[in-house]
DNA sequence: TGCCAGGCTTCAC
DNA sequence: GTGAAGCATGGC
């Protein structure tokens, strides 16, 4: 158990930010993490205090690299011009934000069962995948499963997948399954890839598109220009911007950009403020 | 009970 | 190339 200190971190602004879908607000008020196969127990302390349930070693070695805390967002807020007022509230509300860097692997199929899915539903599936199909662990008395590999999941038929709560998607998991453990999707060579060449790959598996390829690119692979938009995006951009968000001037940005619009847009202090058409414009 | 969800593929045209 | 239809199932 180690206590630190963290400037502009917010563990319930991250958890809610439908970027990850195994962190999760215990009764106590901790946040539980299953990543990388690991156990954590998380509590904002107050004060910019927050304390972790685990050793010094893996905080550093993990867990600090996680919420990819050596990274400063407040320079980000210099790039908005004053007159936007809704990028300019959504950086103020989501200041706490982080892009996680999570496991390429678990993130690729986590946002294949995103699509056409509520968050609490995506929530759902994945936790049943892991129970039926990942491995058991304990990590100090709690019992949890570690995300289903590649080869765990290859080896089965779409029935088994399906029966996760899956849908109509458990054909896009075989496939990309059975692609990683056949060494046709490389993970490393994608994280050293430029984000062009790594969604071009990404979109040529099936059921991956747009959307669902930007979202791996930024949450699993941290190609921080990948602009994920979605139903909630396009809303914003319809009703904010004219249809039109000037992406040239975030360069570089544009997937922190996204996040603190994303997590705005969908917050309940945005819709009691905004337009009807943001809300029934669906 | 019915609508909607961090979209994608397929198929007309 | 573009637009519409169809898709499985959970959560509210």
């Amino acid at each position: 158990m180690i206590i630190r200190e963290i400037r502009n971190f917010s563990l319930s602004q991250i958890a809610d930010s439908g970027q990850c879908f195994r962190m999760n607000r215990l009764d106590s008020g901790a946040y539980r993490i299953i990543a990388f196969g690991k156990y954590l127990e998380t509590m904002d302390l107050g004060d910019g205090r927050f304390q972790f349930s685990c050793s010094s070693d893996e905080y550093q070695k993990i867990w600090s690299e996680y919420f990819d805390l050596h990274t400063d967002y407040l320079d980000i807020g210099s790039l908005i011009p004053p007159d936007d007022a809704f990028l300019t509230a959504a950086i103020r509300f989501g200041r706490g934000m982080r892009i996680l860097r999570q496991d390429p692997w678990e993130t690729t199929v986590s946002f294949i069962i995103s699509q056409r899915k509520s968050i609490p539903a995506i929530k759902t599936a994945i936790e049943n995948l892991c129970r039926n199909f990942g491995t058991p662990m304990e990590c100090n008395g709690n019992q949890y499963f570690a995300f289903p590999s590649a080869e765990q999941i290859a080896c089965l038929n779409t029935g088994d997948i399906a029966r996760c709560s899956l849908g109509y998607r458990d054909k896009y998991v075989a496939a990309a399954a059975q692609k990683a453990a056949g060494g046709g999707l490389n993970f490393s060579a994608l994280l050293q890839a430029d984000e062009e060449t790594a969604r071009t790959k990404l979109k040529s598996l099936y059921g991956i598109g747009d959307k669902v390829a930007n979202c791996i690119l930024l949450f699993g692979l941290h190609k921080m220009n990948a602009f994920p938009e979605d139903t909630w995006i396009n809303r914003i951009i319809a009703s904010e911007y004219g249809g039109s968000f000037p992406k040239d001037r975030y360069a570089g940005y544009l997937g922190i950009i996204q996040q603190y619009m994303f997590y705005y847009g969908r917050s309940l202090e945005y819709l009691q403020a905004a337009p009807l058409n943001i809300i029934s414009n669906t």
